[in-house]
RNA sequence: GGCCCCAUGGUCAAGUGGACUAAGACACCGGUCUUUCAAGCCGGUAACCCGGGUUCGAAUCCCGGUGGGGUCACCA
């Protein structure tokens, strides 16, 4: 219960200024009450699918000013996989999205694991058993797959059979002194139906004949997931509930219980779902679609995020690159599709690329050192000197990079000297004669410029150039490779300066050796 | 197989009965710029799943088919 919504604080509202008093009374009016939640299992890490889940429930939250809570549904110990909850909450961090309440933030509504409720979930359950709405059931899994076995052999939907639904106090009683344990099932209506109206599908409806009795208390007390996620979605008062698709048919299952334990029904949405590119259900086999794994690809969070919420969503106009400020203003369930997305990594690549080359350097910065020091160009914090130069850096090759481990290996040569030549390189260009000579003048001609910046040292080459009366590409091209090892880059005068000159005579002197050491009679 | 959802270029996607000879973006192809490669700029190829209806008029509404997807656990 919050402190503000207490009595006393109310009387003093009747004493406030009136403008302050309207503002107050439009701030409650304003801010809905929306409450949305994401709820995932930590049995893996988090893929892009239930990440873009979690962003249109942010996103949903924050454009209605309602709060976003993080719930983790970790009821199957089996299948539970240790540091994956840590892994998505990082994953989710990362990725920009905040939450008001969870397992890590707290919240008036906790605990937020489900792990932690089972007493709530076990008191839920023992209301229905005694309205008699849900009953005992006795069956093994070991019978219940059989039954469904002979029922899929003979063509049949495999339903549960209905045996313990009618077992007498008697019987019950005879089944627990033998020492039977039982999970619990909820009595489900066999006329009728079960209409759930969806804010992206529209009306749906299911014949309730077309669902059966199912469990929702497992015989080791621990709820089954349609029913821990009703009990917490009543709870923790979640006004939308707004997953993937495939929890469609779960949905009529959900109201049922929502009917059997008298709580309010949340307005629901289902998104479409994001389909790998062979257009199944993303899985393991489609390689990296893990949050953690394209960021270890070298992609800003910046461009999955705005990647993400175009997948399924569309601010209505021809915007491609939209900030998350912009997309939590515009965001809006109605603009949702309904027809499921196959993710294209080409055009998550291309908004990197953009966010690459338009991002603060700052930001560049900070978001590329860890790949630096992963690639041992640097070690732990630069000082502010080397700062300077990595951002110079970044400045000048971030345009052809598409991702920050491109932005890394373009980088190199501006740290480290032991680089190789690139063998088409030394084929094409140090092999033409006199290069090690041509080398050598170059050399000579940077040697003597002051200040050694970029129009200075591109002076002095083609003054150079005019002298000897070659092309312009017979000495940058060879300088280039000499300088960075490779054939393709930055302009080349820009390379120079920021390289500076003491380290370019070094490697046009060491390139001029090399050549005349290995490639001397060829 | 039962139930449910969906259907505009290869992919994302605008479109909500006339402004559609159907936007825009990615990818692809060409051109331009240039010392190279990118980026940028300019241009091009490429789509309303099929069949019936309703209507003066259908990408848009209805029905049927086909195709794709999801789901049918003491998993979530």
């Amino acid at each position: 219960m919050r402190p503000s919504a207490s009595g006393s604080n109310c009387k003093t509202w009747k004493t406030l200024p009136l403008k302050v008093y309207f503002r107050r009374r439009c701030n409650t009016i304003i801010s809905s009450g929306v409450r949305v939640r994401f709820a995932p299992s930590p049995t893996g890490s988090l893929h892009i699918g239930g990440a873009r889940t979690a962003l249109f429930n942010y996103l949903f939250a924050r454009a209605n000013r309602g709060r976003f809570i993080l719930r983790l549904e970790d009821t199957d110990f089996e299948r539970r996989i240790e540091g994956a909850e840590e892994g998505i909450i990082a994953s989710l961090r990362w990725l920009g999205l905040d939450w008001d309440e969870g397992p890590d933030t707290g919240g008036e509504y906790g605990p937020y694991r489900q792990s932690e409720r089972l007493e709530t979930y076990r008191r839920e359950s023992e209301r229905l058993l005694s309205a008699g709405l849900a009953y005992p059931c006795y069956c093994t899994p070991e019978e219940l797959a059989a039954e469904r076995e002979e029922a899929r052999k003979a063509g049949r939907a495999p339903r549960y059979s209905g045996r313990c639904c009618g077992l007498t106090p008697e019987a019950r009683a005879a089944k627990e002194a033998a020492g039977l344990r039982h999970a619990v099932r909820l009595r489900v209506p066999q006329t009728g139906q079960t209409v759930v109206e969806d804010l992206i599908r529209g009306t749906v409806v299911f014949e309730n004949a077309t669902l059966d009795d199912f469990i929702i208390m497992k015989s080791n007390g621990v709820p089954t997931y349609n029913f821990a996620c009703v009990v917490d979605d009543a709870m923790m008062a979640i006004t939308h509930v707004i997953r993937a698709e495939e929890h469609l048919s779960n949905t009529p299952k959900q109201i049922l219980v929502f009917q059997a334990l008298g709580y309010h029904l949340p307005s629901f949405a289902h998104v479409p779902m994001i389909l790998a590119p062979d257009r199944a259900k993303l899985s393991k086999r489609h390689g990296a679609t893990g949050v953690e794994e394209f960021r270890g690809q070298g992609y800003l969070p910046e461009a999955l995020f705005n990647y993400l919420a175009l997948l399924g969503w569309s601010p209505g106009d021809e915007r491609e690159l939209l900030s998350s400020d912009e997309i939590v203003r515009e965001f809006s369930l109605d603009a949702v599709s309904k027809h499921a997305a196959i993710y294209d990594v080409q055009k998550l690549t291309w908004l990197n690329s953009q966010y690459i080359n338009t991002v603060p350097l700052e930001r560049l910065f900070e978001a590329a050192l860890p790949f630096f020091r992963d690639a041992g160009l640097l070690e732990e914090v630069p000082a502010a000197a080397e700062k300077e130069y990595v951002i110079r850096v970044l400045e000048t090759v971030r345009s052809r990079a598409r991702t920050l481990v491109e932005l890394t290996d373009m980088a190199a040569y501006f740290f480290r000297d032991d680089f190789a030549y690139d063998p088409k390189g030394v084929q094409k260009i140090f092999r033409s004669p006199g290069v090690p000579d041509l080398l050598r003048r170059g050399s000579e001609a940077l040697s003597g410029v002051e200040p050694f910046g970029v129009a200075e040292t591109e002076a002095a080459y083609r003054k150079l150039i005019d002298f000897l009366g070659i092309s312009g590409g017979a000495l940058i091209h060879p300088t280039r490779l000499a300088l960075t090892g490779r054939t393709v880059g930055p302009g080349l005068f820009d390379v120079i300066a920021l390289l500076g000159k003491e380290r370019c005579l070094e490697r046009l002197r060491r390139a001029a050796d090399w050549i005349e050491g290995n490639l001397v009679n060829q």
